[in-house]
DNA sequence: TCTGGGGTCCTTGTGCGA
DNA sequence: TCTGTCGCACAAGGACCC
């Protein structure tokens, strides 16, 4: 137990911002003609998913995250939208810096969420509930975009909080929703109890599955039930965790900077690949995005994984981890080429995907003797790499052992990230 | 209906040295 | 020398989030 434990926390105002419809109400921006009508940003493809959908797209059952075909058998007069992330980014960018205005105490969650610790703005800008409420209107006036915010006294109850504040599709009309929800101090427990027991955080298909058996279906139910069963079925620090949110604990603090942990691409195929000269291909564009964007950060990997997706979505990861952190393209494929062929890629491979991990300084630098040995200097050579791209576009360079006549980068941020298109 | 891409965190199993 | 155990690091996979 440590002493902060036994002593009162001071009392934070927390608030989680969570912009409406995001993705799909930049787009309205550009394409006003649109607004009131059923829209929808995401993967074109077939294998596409759903990234964000208008409310009067909802109407009709789609929603985030749903395959593209499906919304698309749903909700066929909907205009269906390709996405444009670096857009996305941008505007992202100006919500936050109204956020700044408010508190140094920012963390994003995505392009469209972020919890704000306003405790010591509040004699600047007055009660939480007030500052929510010129964050709104400051989002609706200078952007014209909408955003719902929740204010609670830690980052659990404030997002639960900003859902509840969110406009509802039904099948018959939507609800406006009331914009900003303020959970007081001491109401904790009655907004929390009749809540279903999914809308705790940490809790997905699997664990509903094992928390209905046990006859948990509200939070409240979490109170009662058999502790040593809640044990023994999600284990010791998932029931910890559960029984922590389900009387509203949650000191996690508002961090600003948090450090990323791995860095990695994957890529589905519109069409599954059978063969291993295919799958290098694909592996020597994915570990020269992966390489360059270690190096954009200053950063090395020790550990590489390769990730593969089979045509019946049975997924398995195979990794490697070395002494020295590596940062270039010819090391991540000299890890991973032996990997890949223990891969029998005949079955067919839907997806594959690379990522670093373990992430600290590079360590590449050549010694005396890696100098006085002939081999090819790959530093020197990916540097004049990182500038051509620099200067004249992701595209303008690349691997030529990864061309195969369709362009030379794996699809990043800004192309489909939510899936393939059909053609490619 | 058939499932993206970017991540984080946790659990379980295994190998290894003390 | 052999065996058991403990702690640790790592690998792999699962679950979850937006």
């Amino acid at each position: 137990m440590s002493p902060s434990s036994t002593e009162p926390r001071p009392a934070r105002t927390i608030l989680h911002a969570d912009m409406d419809a995001f993705f799909v109400s930049v787009e309205l921006r550009r394409r006003p003609e649109l607004a009131g009508k059923p829209v929808v940003v995401g993967g074109t493809g077939n294998r596409g998913v759903v990234a964000a959908a208008s409310y009067e797209a909802r109407r009709f059952g789609v929603h985030s995250a749903l395959p593209s075909s499906v919304a698309r058998r749903r909700c066929p007069h909907a205009v269906f939208l390709p996405g444009d992330h670096a857009l996305y980014g941008a505007v992202s960018a100006q919500v936050r810096e109204i956020f700044d205005r408010y508190t140094p105490l920012v963390e994003p969650l995505s392009l469209d969420e972020a919890f704000l610790d306003v405790t010591g703005s509040q004699r600047l800008f007055g009660p939480g509930a007030e500052i929510a409420a010129q964050i709104r209107a400051a989002v609706r006036d200078e952007l014209d975009l909408g955003c719902c915010i929740g204010v609670a006294r830690n980052k659990f109850l404030a997002k639960l909080a900003s859902v509840e504040a969110k406009p509802v599709a039904r099948p018959d009309r939507i609800d406006p929703g009331l914009g900003v929800k303020v959970v007081e101090a001491g109401s904790e427990q009655t907004f929390l109890d009749p809540l279903p027991v999914q809308r705790l955080w940490g809790v997905g298909p699997a664990t509903l599955e094992k928390l209905h058996r046990l006859g948990v279906v509200r939070v409240a139910d979490l109170h009662v039930v058999d502790r040593t069963a809640l044990q023994s079925t999600l284990g010791a620090n998932q029931a910890g965790h559960l029984l922590a949110l389900a009387v509203g604990d949650d000191d996690r603090p508002v961090e600003p900077e948090r450090e990323a942990k791995s860095i990695g691409h994957e890529e589905t195929y519109p069409h599954d690949k059978h063969t291993a000269v295919e799958l290098d291909r694909e592996l020597v564009r994915l570990a020269d995005a992966v390489a360059q964007r270690l190096r954009a950060q200053g950063l090395g990997a020790r550990t590489i994984t390769m990730k593969v997706r089979f045509a019946g979505f049975v997924t398995i990861t195979r990794s490697v981890t070395t002494a020295d952190a590596v940062d270039l393209a010819p090391d991540i494929l000299g890890l991973l080429r032996p990997v890949l062929e223990t891969i029998d890629p005949t079955p067919g491979v839907r997806l594959l995907g690379v990522s670093g991990s373990n992430l600290t300084t590079p360590s590449h630098q050549l010694s005396f003797d890696d100098v006085l040995d002939a081999g090819p200097d790959w530093s020197a050579a990916t540097s004049a790499l990182d500038e051509i791209r620099g200067r004249f576009g992701a595209d303008s360079i690349g691997p030529a052992s990864s061309l195969d006549g369709r362009g030379l980068n794996v699809v990043t941020r800004g192309g489909q990230q939510w899936g393939p298109d059909d053609e490619r």
